[in-house]
DNA sequence: GACATGCCGTACACCCCTGTATGGAATGAC
DNA sequence: GTCATTCCATACAGGGGTGTACGGCATGTC
């Protein structure tokens, strides 16, 4: 019997990469406890021999992969506003990929779901810490005092994680949630000119 | 040696709400996979086999306990609202009791989170269409057409559950959303005065 | 062409969980 | 007191996941 190793093609060396995004995706379905070795080597079609060349552990894999969705979804994404300068532009562009480029589906209310596991919480903690702190630096360019800027900048992360959620837990009942068309029109009146009326028009001139 | 058995007191038997609360509450901290018949055997100080007298499985254990989060947090609260005649009220008192008696921290952040679970999807799907319909139909009572009341209930629901999640991830770096006395006042601020201000006035004669 | 190294497949031991079979303690009926 | 029933503890087999040891196939170097 042998025993055929690489028929169909060249088969290209994985990366730690491959099993971080492996990961995520796992997370994604199942949440922490379906980050196997066992299940993501199956996908990638490979076997725990090569899994644990790149990592030391698994929870080598979750740091890292959550690592991974502290770079893409935060840094990067923050980064990546960096060059807009007018703050409501910069707010609605914020929404707009946030909601529109969700890669994983289903990612962040399973992190949160496992807000106590001992790899999550560091990472959840700077992540929420960045993005808060963000959207309050943004509202306070907008012309709200501090108090008002904080305020608004829980409320608006706290749409935006309920919306998320509700993508993952009822696209097919709320199928306003799904389109990625409507999202940015539905999330901006939502998030942008309802979540912040009271305080707004004595800052702004029009 | 001799085994001990009922050193303390009279040991009550256990009943199948027990488990069911229990599995919640592990449902709660670790998802689906930390209801684990071991564990929650250790907690309630009982063995399997007191577990599987009362239950046929593990996934029967599952959908019990979901079936008493459907009663407790959706069916038995629709129905303590029902002789509030005012539907401003009666929506205050909805999100009032939601935010205010959360039994268990986390524990629907956990359950969305493992929406495509088999035990999980059907009663997520009865749970969610109940809710943003009971919304709906307020909405509507308060003055809003049929696609504006639909709107706002799938935004408030949306903030509702982004409220549970963020409060779940991070009460310590948002403490606003912990203290019990000002979730009241925070969240009727943004649920009825901001999510409903631009076609409130015209339902409103005040 | 010998050799080192990167990358991966295989096999083994170990642990945790599930489900079932079986026995035993406690309680009430009579 | 006997007996049946309820409820629970214990023991066992089976499966799946982890981590490690080891062996093998490549590719590049000289």
């Amino acid at each position: 019997m042998t025993i055929q190793y690489c028929t169909d093609m060249a088969r290209r060396h994985l990366t730690p990469q491959d099993w971080s995004t492996a990961a995520l995706r796992a997370m994604a379905r199942g949440g922490v406890a379906a980050v196997s070795v066992n299940a993501l080597a199956g996908e990638l079609e490979a076997t725990r021999g090569s899994f644990y060349w790149h990592f030391k552990d698994r929870d080598a894999l979750l740091t890292a992969a959550l690592e991974v969705w502290e770079r893409d979804d935060t840094t990067a994404l923050i980064a990546a506003l960096g060059d807009i300068t007018d703050p409501r532009q910069r707010l609605a562009a914020l929404f707009t990929i946030a909601l529109g480029q969700e890669d994983i589906n289903g990612l962040e209310p399973a992190i949160v779901a496992h807000a106590d596991h001992p790899a999550v919480a560091p990472v959840l903690r700077r992540v929420t810490e960045r993005r808060i702190a963000y959207l309050t630096d943004l509202y306070t360019e907008l012309g709200l005092d501090t108090a008002a800027a904080r305020r608004q900048a829980v409320a608006a992360y706290a749409a935006f994680l309920g919306w998320l959620e509700l993508r993952r837990s009822a696209c097919d009942i709320v199928p306003e949630v799904a389109a990625t068309g409507t999202i940015a029109t539905v999330a901006l009146e939502h998030l942008i000119a309802e979540l912040t009326p009271c305080a707004m028009h004595q800052a702004e001139p029009e």
